[in-house]
DNA sequence: TAGCGACGTCGTACGGCGTACGGAATAAAT
DNA sequence: ATTTATTCCGTACGCCGTACGACGTCGCTA
């Protein structure tokens, strides 16, 4: 029975446990702290991805040997889980406002903002992550912009899904954008100038008339760069209104 | 000026435009096909995911050294774009009903269908896999859907999406409760029995009234394993209301 | 105060990965 | 019959995560 309690536990919830730990331990102190890797972990992913984010070069980050690195962490599959629950803990969750709309939006656009600025996060949703105290604290901040409103238990779940699933597609879509437009100045452009013949060729006698009427009408809006950002707009309107609509309150309409 | 074309698009393309070919290959005959590897890897990552599939044992699956692998294909990378293509191919996309609101419902339901048939998809968005021929044949026909019901062409393009982002968040949630149920049976439940005091313990001094109870009841509820599809009802008659509004008509509001 | 034992540090090593390279076999073109 | 393009594939390189064990460093107990 009983079976040793998963190590990551214990790390995660660190900073709301700690005392009445262990007071003295026996060898060296640690030169750092599980903190400072995590954190570590966090600029590395933010600056190269979560690919780029090996043992070895975290270590020579931080001036440790590679090993050393799992006196502070369990594995690899752990740290991302801390590193997860950092960034969340990095957030102070604004108060949510009286309007019910606004509400929803709130929680939509600060979702938006964490997966933009760390778009590694969205490599890894679904993990289980929502073990830590940060994930509790946001889920339950969540949970209250549509406490009270006529949902039902598992309504409310699924309208937070609905938020913050859209705003996590919505991100990812403008980081991938954001990294089409930084890599533009070369290879993109290169790219297309290299296939843009073949491509023709190869599609000739097909053709797509709504596609590609949208994809130029598309292509030309986001080349402006500053429209991956009307799709959250967007989406986020027709949610809203759809909620509104389930709720029986009338919709938003007009913008702005 | 014009480098070498980029070869993953010849192989996306492989099967329109085939003829008019170099007609005759010097060495021995290649002892499968391109369409074999491709379908070998999708099995292979149906069954145990992107993770799993390596060049190594996708060439012992085939009977083929692992270099081997290389005349069909220039890389993993490029495999797997062909794999996204191969699968989109492989559904007869029916026709679009004359309702708007079945229409849209039409068009998220078979991404999700795709995508919970084929999980790894969900891991590969926003690879430039459209330059597919599959791909761009589904664009269209998506695009299809909303065509000439008043939005303009970038709206046209977001409120796709909309619907596919959430149906292929939908698919993922779907799939992942299909794991979790799937291994329920040993290691799930022994996690929580060693693992529920030790979070009880750390958890203590905290409170989260509302996801506490929100979580029991979707506990409760996914545990009836049947419940992850109305994640996908609901949310999908959230957002078709949205756009139904949008476009000033009535929205459904009763659902069967 | 001596020394035991726990703990941090880290070099080495193992099995896996994607794939570059080059050689042998094969079949069409000359 | 020779050349040439192509397939097949064994070997090898540089990555990866991490298991193991040696070694030094400290706190505890005797």
């Amino acid at each position: 029975m009983a079976r040793d309690p998963d190590p990551s536990l214990e790390l995660l919830w660190r900073h709301v446990a700690a005392p009445a730990e262990t007071p003295t331990r026996r060898g060296p102190r640690q030169r750092l702290s599980v903190d400072a890797v995590v954190d570590a972990g966090i600029d590395l992913a933010d600056r190269d991805g979560l690919a780029a984010l090996s043992m070895r070069v975290l270590a020579k980050e931080l001036g440790l040997g590679v090993m050393s690195l799992y006196t502070y962490v369990p594995s690899r599959g752990d740290l991302i889980v801390l590193m997860v629950d950092q960034v969340l803990a990095r957030r102070t969750l604004p108060e949510l406002p009286e309007d019910l709309a606004d509400r929803l939006e709130m929680v939509a656009r600060v979702q938006y903002d964490d997966c933009l600025a760390h778009p590694w996060i969205l490599d890894v949703v679904g993990l289980r992550a929502w073990l830590g105290p940060a994930s509790a604290e946001r889920y339950e901040w969540q949970l209250g912009a549509v406490e009270g409103i006529g949902l039902d238990d598992i309504e409310m779940d699924q309208t937070i899904a609905l938020l913050t699933g859209f705003a996590g597609n919505a991100a990812g879509s403008a980081h991938r954008a954001r990294l089409a437009e930084r890599e533009m100045g070369m290879s993109e452009l290169e790219w297309w100038e290299a296939n843009s013949g073949e491509l023709g060729r190869v599609m000739a006698g097909r053709d797509y008339p709504i596609a590609g009427r949208v994809g130029q009408a598309a292509g030309e809006a986001y080349q402006a760069a500053s429209d991956p950002a009307r799709e959250l707009e967007f989406g986020l309107a027709r949610i809203i209104d759809g909620v509104l609509v389930h709720l029986g309150r009338q919709p938003r309409r007009p913008r702005a």
